[in-house]
DNA sequence: TTGAAAGCGCTAACAA
DNA sequence: TTGTTAGCGCTTTCAA
């Protein structure tokens, strides 16, 4: 099917003028007489006329839409951050688009050389659980590509970054589970090297420290895909359970992983908290309907996105070279609820 | 900041050839030699070359991106469908686009008009909630912009759809709480003009039929903001309970609606189902976990934007003008569980 | 105040 | 087998 648009040349044919009138006229050019503007407006509008972006892309070099990566969509920190990207996005007149890596490297890599290739004028990444290397991204990003990182980021590139403060969240969320009595505390997270999952055990290990409890990594479970593959959950909670010094409670570090083990602490038939105390970072609304209640740490996704859009389009339209990288920390929201609740006193 | 990246001009200049054998070599055109053609080749390899996708798309005049516009993308019904919608996108090479209408008319037809003047080869639209007037998309529509409509559906533009079976899903709940004994049964539904309210509302009305039971409308209830704004669903849910004859069940027609409700129910401290059984449409995994596990209708989110992917592309990519139409239904899932219990008979 | 022409990066019809 | 040229829709010098 084929759209046949309205050009300027085709005013300037029914109008008897020249393109460059028509152009001028258009964006209303001092130069063009108020008779010949009005003439032209009045038509354009009536015909409907809408320039051509691509055209203008092709002339300003630029695209006025900014591409996102992320491992997928339906999840809810994803889900509300490119909630808060879309809206800044929108304000300042640029489209968004977007593809998920599905936690893949490969994939990851296709996507990036191929949003990058002019269809963008700037990236927005939380980089695949898969990634390690990251020169896919940085080969861009030296040949001038604005790129700018949050929630999962990648610290060996000289690039503006948005997190939330996993640091502290996960050492809330510990603190809270030891002052509830709480001593063996097993943690479930994604990949070891993503960013986020370092900095959240970092924040674990030292609630720990701090309340002279011993760090004993056999508590510590990796689920490489970030908890979309369900088995992979199942298993690293299995492992948990099998430990001799039973687990009292867990911390979970990811949206996914989250809910995941959720599920399959319900199918294990585990009760919570009496089994099993569990507080875990999540973005759902919906874990004070769960039975018992969730007790979560929450991140200000929507708020991340917008900050890390600003930063981006601050860049993209940014006319000398930009230099001062801002590497901003936004708080998570620790909510309690019965998951976490203290262990009853017989 | 600026990209400065390499063109086919500097591919002649730096080898001596014309632009025209460039572009040749680079499509491996059989008129050219396949020494110049490994020449090229080769050093558009090392200078990592990479075609400029907007000067193609002004000579072909088209995009290979679609454009998706849905009410709010967190939200777990919508955010599936777009997980499916790019599967597909992805595979025959197409960028996907989106915006948010916010459930508001207003912005939904600035967001067309902007997405639709070229920037976009074909259009994938879910109405917001405040859509009764459709000319927006007719026009676009009529000038030869492809369309397709899924979930909430523009039934006077003749065009794809691609839908889930909202009537049968709508029966299938509605009897399951007869047969479970529940005989006041109330509606929450999205704002009453949208296909999807309609189309429910007659599912809901013919199962009460069958079973004779008299349809009263006090038990319906319209939430215009599609459950997006809290205060109007715990305001929808009140009413309910004030009627004279109790309502003894609760049939709720929208994702955002059902787990909005689920809160509002909370807040009242209403006990479900002994106070009042639950079912609603919502793609949520999460409803096991609630308390009580939450019976649901499931929409196939994740297929029907793959069928409306399909449809789309095959639309874009039809030589001749297409002019039969399909309208696709696709099955709900009735997932039963605890919050749909019968009464318990003391 | 308006028009002619060049150019953004690429392809393709036409020449050579 | 390769080069020249025009053109996609637009903006913007340079001329008039």
């Amino acid at each position: 099917m084929k759209f046949e648009p309205v050009t300027i040349k085709d005013i300037g044919k029914a109008l008897g003028l020249s393109t460059s009138t028509v152009s001028r006229a258009l964006r209303g050019s001092y130069e063009i007489s108020s008779e010949t503007k009005k003439l032209v407006l009045e038509y354009a509008e009536k015909i409907n006329y809408r320039p051509n972006p691509i055209a203008l892309s092709l002339k300003e070099r630029r695209n006025h839409s900014i591409g996102i990566i992320v491992c997928e969509i339906a999840n809810n920190f994803f889900s509300q951050a490119i909630n808060g990207i879309e809206s800044i996005a929108y304000n300042r007149g640029y489209h968004v688009i977007f593809s998920q890596s599905h936690e893949s490297y490969e994939r990851e890599s296709v996507i990036v050389d191929h949003l990058a290739s002019r269809s963008v004028d700037g990236l927005l990444v939380s980089v695949s659980s898969e990634t390690k290397d990251y020169t896919h991204f940085k080969q861009l990003y030296d040949k001038g590509l604005p790129i700018v990182f949050f929630d999962r980021i990648a610290n060996e590139i000289n690039t503006h970054k948005v997190i939330a403060d996993n640091f502290k969240g996960a050492y809330d969320a510990t603190e809270h589970l030891i002052q509830n009595g709480f001593k063996r505390i097993a943690h479930i997270t994604s990949a070891p090297y993503l960013s986020i999952s370092e900095e959240r055990l970092e924040g674990y290990k030292e609630a720990l420290r701090k309340n002279n409890i011993e760090f004993d990594d056999k508590l510590v479970q990796y689920c490489h895909h970030g908890g979309m593959i369900y088995d992979e959950v199942e298993e690293a909670l299995k492992k948990i359970f099998k430990l001799k010094q039973k687990a009292d409670a867990l911390f979970t570090a990811g949206d996914r992983i989250t809910t995941t083990c959720m599920q399959a602490l319900q199918k294990l038939e585990k009760k919570i908290p009496d089994d099993i105390a569990v507080i875990g970072f999540t973005n759902t609304n919906l874990g004070e309907l769960f039975n018992p209640p969730l007790s979560v740490v929450r991140q200000p996704a929507f708020e991340i996105g917008q900050v890390a859009t600003e930063l981006l389009i601050s860049m993209i339209e940014s006319k000398r070279p930009v230099t001062e990288f801002e590497s901003k920390v936004l708080q998570t929201e620790l909510i309690i609820r019965d998951s976490t609740a203290k262990i009853k006193t017989k």
